[in-house]
DNA sequence: CTTTTATCCTATAGTTTTAGTAGATTAATT
DNA sequence: AATTAATCTACTAAAACTATAGGATAAAAG
């Protein structure tokens, strides 16, 4: 399942995509917007911009704003930032590999061989979208 | 991420198909063989028995077996029962499907329209792996 | 320089899900 | 009757998720 936390930081990156403009937008605007609890998104937002997808002003007229366009937003990074590893075990992760415990051979693995396939069909989808796809 | 449960269960049943023939294999034996918790992989194999892929015989020289053939057991059906659904929110899903609460129009949602790619993609890639696939 | 506005940051609490454990019961075989 | 192995219910510990509280910091307006 897809975390809150994706879903929301997903939403409000594409409502500031749709504002347009890069003019601070307000948290508590997004949290009316996009129906989400202000202090929830508050934690959200403060990631996507440590992660370098939002900048941010303090003060009257602050707010939060895409730093990027949302044409070179990539739902892979996106993912990888909100939701974590884009594999559904960890020994198929190309950013977040380990090898599982109980495992002695990857390769004779009927976990491993399909999720292999769920990865490469996931990541491909991921990386033909970007954010300015999703509000189009 | 994918649960235990369903790991535990995909390995117990690429276990069966590889052993083969359809004599009853014990829980233990499958346990040990995949490094399982015996009384966790217990109750895996009952869900598995009570959706209908396996049969079981109770009493010595009893144990669980597949009822079908490894090629008619579709990885969609499977993941459905262990993992639940394959959509990643409810509002894409074509078995489970719900209504967000806090989107008031699906067509227009950038979440919606990224999951429903993620769902299609997941769900080539099942319905183009048996068990049998995964034991070759 | 004080007030207001809005982000920043840490800690924590409540709930749900996950991953197992315990122990008694039932059914089949020997 | 004894043994073997699945069946079933209930329970628990730990982790993850979904927030919430409350003060600190910074920028702008007056």
């Amino acid at each position: 399942m897809l975390s809150k936390k994706t879903k929301y930081g997903l939403k409000a990156l594409a409502y500031l995509a749709t504002v347009g403009d890069k003019e601070p937008v307000q948290i508590a605007e997004i949290a009316k917007h996009e129906n989400i609890s202000q202090k929830f998104l508050e934690s959200i937002l403060l990631t996507l911009r440590r992660n370098g997808f939002l900048g941010s002003k303090k003060g009257k007229g602050g707010g939060y704003y895409l730093i990027k366009d949302p044409s070179e937003i990539l739902m892979t990074s996106v993912m990888r930032v909100l939701e974590g590893p884009i594999a559904m075990v960890p020994c198929v992760s190309l950013n977040f590999y380990e090898k599982c415990d109980d495992c002695p051979d990857e390769g004779e693995c009927s976990v491993h061989k399909l999720m292999l396939q769920v990865r490469d069909s996931a990541l491909e989808v991921y990386r033909n979208n970007t954010l300015a796809d999703l509000i189009s």
